[in-house]
Formats: structure tokens, C-alpha cells, sequence
DNA sequence: GCAAAGTCTTGACGACTGTCAAAGAACGGG
DNA sequence: CCCGTTCTTTGACAGTCGTCAAGACTTTGC
């Protein structure tokens, strides 16, 4: 498992840098604790409990608890931004980025269960937080645009265009994500094939020829 | 406003009913609380609070926290079951009754919010909690039903049939409202006028004519 | 009208939370 | 090598949480 906090090969670290990449440390435990417990049940003493820092030593690069989890937030956002650009660059046909899309979608959902819970939990948190709404306003831009690459691709690749726009398109592709988390979380027996299927189902119908 | 708990008019209430008007009494009262603060920050102390009664009284009629969340949970299951079953039942034509469903999402999306944001907050909550996961999954197997009802009707006013399956068409509708009820949270501004246009988009790809 | 059952109030408990401050360790420049 | 800065540990704080129990009040059955 790789570290982001890794050193420099000439082992040594700017100040600035080493004081970021402990953060990053930090947040990277705590998404891993978060993911598992949920927004609701993670506690600071918790996040460092399951790292190789103390308690004492969260509240020293974070200001408070929503700091950390603001923080955390953004980092993740980084990671899921261009998770299915490969696909779409790589594709030259239709085929192969439908088949490659529904690919790397059950993928994630089967290797990132977690990270996807969490997700929806902070989506909803944020309805009650108002400190989480600008992140979570933020990472929710950034998957409508993933999906708009995804299907004008798509439309492209079959010489016709869209037929909804990039948020109605992103709605729709997010709910049956959702759904496949939470039946996947529930039983993961079969989630991602329902997925598959039902992706399957609509994709074609959100372009015209 | 009304309470489940009024007395019949013979002024007495068999034993059995009592504790049952108690419960639900209690179960609206949190319901307020919930749908107000969230899943995370709602406390028994708060619950008993904002109603009438003692946080005492709450232990009294149910075992523990999640004994009364989750009866919570079945409470408002039997009141969102039949919300559009008026419009699926009195519409003649394929345009009335897209309409007045329409018109219901928003008038919901706009009266019920702090309710939608409760249900949104559950389902992620079960995620982590199994003891949410069984009421959960039977308020998702309703809603599915009830889209269902609604499209399959939709398709037969036009003389066709749903081009897609009862939880595939859940799951996109659902994600269309959740996207609405989010950013209604975030800003009410145009959140209903944008959550119609979208549904209006989508809803005639549902169907083969 | 009295005893018994049911209902409610009050106060307490142990555990947990976020936050912080003071003491200690590690480190780097002089 | 030593001293000042940076980092870390530890322990404590005030508050809240869910839970429970002892007693007071109310209703019911006889």
C-alpha cells in the first residue's frame, strides 16, 4: 500500500510539504475509519486509534473535526475526478466505451464500497451541515462532468448527441449508482450485474441518432 | 394541526390503543426533530424536548433509540405509500396524469422537505446500521411500486408499454428527486421548476410507444 | 374508597465526545 | 554541544449521550 506521505528520493522535505503531507497521512486514515463507520459514528479518538497517530495529534494539523473532514472530502474528490477519463480517451467505438464504462463502474463499486457509503452519507449530512455544502456542492460538479465527458463520447462515437442535459444525465446515472450501493451494502450478491443491466437499459436511451 | 392521538368520542381508549396513540404521538413528534436536525444530531433529550413529554416518557414506550427511529421509519412509510395514488387513479389522459404528478413531486419536494431530507439521511444511515436495513429496504420497495403504478399507467393512457423495469425506473426517478432535494436544501430557487423540466425530459424515454 | 396496576417525573450512572493546555521528545541552526 | 523551534504525547475539562431505577402521580378494577 502506498503512502502519499512518502518521502523525496533526496529524503528530505520542505516544511511546507511535510506539514501537507502529514495531513494527507491523516486524511487518508480517517477516510478509511469514515468509510467504515460513517459520518454519524466516527469519532477524532476513533480516526486516530486506527492510525499511527494520537488524538493530540488531529487536532494540531486540523483546526477542528469539520476542518478535518472538509479536508478529507477534498482529497477524496481528487481521487474520483478522473477515475473513467482512461476509458474515455481510449475508446474508439461505442461499444468499447459502453463495455468499458460498466467496467470500471462495478469495479469501483465492488473495490470502493466504502468510499461510495461514505460518499452518500456526507451528501446527505451535508443537507444538515451547511459547512459540508460547498465541498459536497463541488465533488457533485465534478461527477456531472465526468458523466457529460462520458456520454457526448458516447453520442460522438455514434454520430448523434445527447438527449438530456449534463445534470439530468448525471440524476440519472447517480440514482442507480445509489441504488446499487445500497442493495450492494445490503447484499453484495449479484448488485453489480442488476447494475450492469440496468446501465445498460438506459444508456442508449439518453442519446439520439 | 391534527394528532393521531385524539380519543375517541366515547372519551376512552382501550388500553392496547392508548399506548399505541402514545407511541405514534411520540413518533411524530420525533419525526419533527429528525426531520429538522438529522439522524447524527437528534437526541432522545432532544426528541423529548420538542414535545410534550419527558425524555423518561420516551424509555416508557420504547426499548432504546433504534426501537424508536425504526418505528419512526415505519410511521412515515404509510404516509408517502399512497401520496400519488389519487392522480394515478383519477387521470384520463397521458398529459393529465404527467402533470399531476409533476405537480405532486414539487408540491412534496416543496411542503415535505425537512421529510425527503430525513429519508435520504435513513438510507445512508442503513448503510452502516443493519437495524435501519430491513424498514429501509421495504420504504425503498414501496417507492418502487408506486413509480411503477404511476409509469406503467402512464404507458397504458398512450397505448404503450415501460421500455425499462420497475427498479431501473425507480432508481432514475429517484435519482432526479434526490438531485432536487439536495439542492433545494442548498438553495430553494428554481430547485422545483428545474426538477420538472427534468423529469418531463425523461419521463417520455420510459416508454415504447 | 382502597389496593393494584399503569403511567410519568426526576435524578443519577458511566461512557463517550470535541477541545485544549501543559509537559515532554525530536530536531535543526548556531 | 546547546538552545529555540517544531512536533507529539498525555491527561484533563466541560458537555452530551443512552440508559435505567426509584419514587410520585394517575387510573383502573373490585
Amino acid at each position: 500500500m502506498s503512502s502519499a506521505a512518502d518521502v523525496t528520493p533526496a529524503g528530505r522535505v520542505s516544511g511546507i510539504d511535510k506539514i501537507e503531507r502529514r495531513r494527507i497521512a491523516l486524511a487518508e486514515s480517517a477516510l478509511k475509519t469514515l468509510g467504515e463507520l460513517g459520518y454519524a459514528r466516527t469519532s477524532l479518538r476513533e480516526i486516530a486509534n486506527n492510525s499511527e497517530f494520537t488524538h493530540g495529534v488531529v487536532h494540531y494539523y486540523f483546526r477542528d473535526k469539520i476542518d478535518l473532514i472538509s479536508y478529507c472530502v477534498r482529497y477524496y474528490k481528487t481521487k474520483c475526478a478522473q477515475r473513467y477519463d482512461e476509458v474515455v480517451e481510449t475508446a474508439t467505438t461505442p461499444d468499447e466505451l459502453g463495455a468499458g464504462f460498466l467496467a470500471k463502474m462495478t469495479q469501483t463499486l465492488v473495490e470502493e464500497t466504502a468510499m461510495h457509503r461514505l460518499w452518500y452519507d456526507l451528501r446527505a449530512q451535508s443537507m444538515f451541515e451547511e459547512q459540508l455544502r460547498a465541498d459536497v456542492v463541488a465533488i457533485d460538479q465534478l461527477l456531472e462532468e465526468m458523466i457529460w465527458r462520458i456520454l457526448s463520447r458516447y453520442a460522438e462515437l455514434l454520430g448523434a448527441k445527447p438527449s438530456v442535459d449534463a445534470a439530468t444525465a448525471y440524476a440519472l446515472m447517480d440514482g442507480l449508482f445509489e441504488q446499487a450501493v445500497v442493495a450492494f451494502a445490503d447484499d453484495p450478491t449479484g448488485a453489480p450485474e442488476r447494475l450492469v443491466q440496468r446501465v445498460g437499459q438506459v444508456l442508449p436511451k439518453l442519446i439520439t441518432t
